[in-house]
DNA sequence: ACCATTATCTGACATTAGTCAGATAAATAG
DNA sequence: CTATTTATCTGACTAATGTCAGATAATGGT
């Protein structure tokens, strides 16, 4: 990482807290604490809550939400009442009067964005929409995190679910998983596998596994990008992480096929480094098969 | 303003201050209160500063700063002393193990950022950045404020000398006060004549001058803009905002002359409308003349 | 010398934010 | 049915943040 790199990030963290930060600080509180004012604000987007999931995204002791929601209570601002499947759960929603409040919070948040527009000229207006798109865009990307798990997680099977729904549907005749080359959890347990799964604030949206076919050559399988963050260049990063995994492992070689229709894993793929081969296995989905030394 | 475009700063803002925002909340706070690390931080910056410039830049109530500076003092960090040439005034200064406090800082600073960077492509790098220093320009911009004040004021007096001095450098011949057309604060009050200020965070950076000709004609004299934020589109809205106190005060036409090295303010009149037309005064610096209709 | 002003400090508060160890009640596993 | 787990609440704290009304001392003007 250049200094000069690092230096620019600092800057534009600067000048965008002083104008951003005071938009989330007490300036946007109208008079309220700011924990509560938060909760509110929360509440306005994912309105009839339960308060486990609050805790969690607000990240607040269970004593302390407890009681900001009791001051809100008071005030006449929110409703709270059992889950019904579960009575240990509680439900939190706006009353009218909270939803009042919570425009407030909106309508200002509002001002402060158009303050922000209002004295640039059209094109200036224009270019800072679209470089804050794009920023927002890589930010979104810059936290995506990848990590090996085990392939039998709750989200590792969401991701793997979503990858057998695509293929099934792209794949001219469909795609069932007791075909060829078949791939489940128990293949992706070290020294035999391992299972890579790609998370954006705690939420998988993306996974890859790499398989041993022999004590040199391993197989990568099972790459997915949600479509919620393509265009993001996670393949990409899915691969590299599953390459360097490899190579701890000892791989020399890597392998893989593709069917026909994936043209853009096609390209990823060359790009990558890895070069056409002979088939190397009988999965009847495959059309290509691939592999580069690592 | 389109909802769409506020809707896109509002995206941006919420993604930017979850990345962001933590670098300036208690993550960065290093276990300490969060009020001394922000002193520490700023100190760092600007070493040596008087607690009373120290409250402004802060926001922080004297009895609150005080006792801030206190436990700074109390553990080594600061040192204070009566600045020598007014007594009531206190010079705080980091001492070693303060500046080492600060280094502290910096790097946690530093990591951020390129915990920003690190996970991205080289491309998506470079357009990650270039994208910021575009958002940097664009919203120190966003925060000139520009509005009507006295022509003799301290900051109004600052710009206009900066005005001569750069003129006297352009000028083929330089220039010199007392030659044709002149200007004095004094022509600068209504309804004679209107000065405008332009500030970025209270600091002066630009102006622009109405001066009375008749009940119906208005000159524009003295637009000049800091090359600090040259680029920014200043000198427009300055105009724009003169063209607008003209409108107010009745003035249906706007003159102005300028010399004939100044190529950027031409381009800009020849922009806004202005149309060349006959000498209308005897300004000896003056080459070209131009009127609109406001 | 006198008075108003300025910069800072101090005491006395109030509020907000946050933590932690139980207590309670509902759900769930065995 | 019992033991354990889970979600929430409560009491008892501490620390941090912030406010306000004087007190104090230096300065500047007259």
């Amino acid at each position: 990482m250049v200094d000069q790199e690092i230096a620019q990030v600092r800057r534009f963290n600067r000048t965008v807290s002083q104008r951003i930060g005071a938009l989330e600080g007490s300036y946007l509180a109208l008079g309220r604490p700011l924990g509560e004012a938060r909760l509110i604000f929360e509440l306005g987007l994912a309105d009839g809550s339960d308060l486990r999931d609050l805790r969690g995204r607000l990240g607040l002791d269970s004593g302390y939400l407890s009681r900001l929601v009791r001051s809100l209570e008071a005030q006449g601002l929110v409703e709270v009442r059992p889950a019904p499947e579960d009575k240990r759960v509680r439900r939190i929603g706006l009353t009218d009067a909270g939803r009042a409040a919570w425009r407030q919070y909106d309508e200002r948040s509002d001002q402060l964005a158009s303050s922000l527009l209002e004295p640039l000229t059209v094109s200036q207006r224009s270019r800072l929409l679209a470089a804050m798109a794009e920023i927002e865009r890589l930010v979104r990307a810059a936290n995506i995190e990848i990590g090996v798990e085990p392939a039998d997680s709750a989200d590792s099977r969401e991701c793997l679910e979503a990858y057998y729904a695509e293929i099934d549907r792209r794949f001219e005749g469909g795609f069932a998983l007791d075909g060829g080359n078949p791939f489940d959890p128990g293949d992706a347990i070290p020294p035999s596998g391992w299972f890579v799964l790609a998370r954006l604030q705690g939420e998988a949206v993306g996974c890859g596994a790499l398989k041993r076919l022999d004590v040199r050559t391993g197989e990568i399988k099972r790459v997915w990008v949600s479509p919620k963050v393509r265009g993001l260049g996670l393949a990409e990063r899915i691969m590299g992480r599953l390459e360097c995994v490899a190579r701890n492992a000892g791989f020399t070689t890597l392998k893989l096929d593709t069917n026909r229709v994936l043209t853009e894993a096609h390209a990823l793929y060359r790009k990558l480094g890895y070069r056409e081969t002979e088939r190397y296995n009988d999965n009847p989905y495959a059309h290509f098969w691939f592999e580069k030394a690592v």
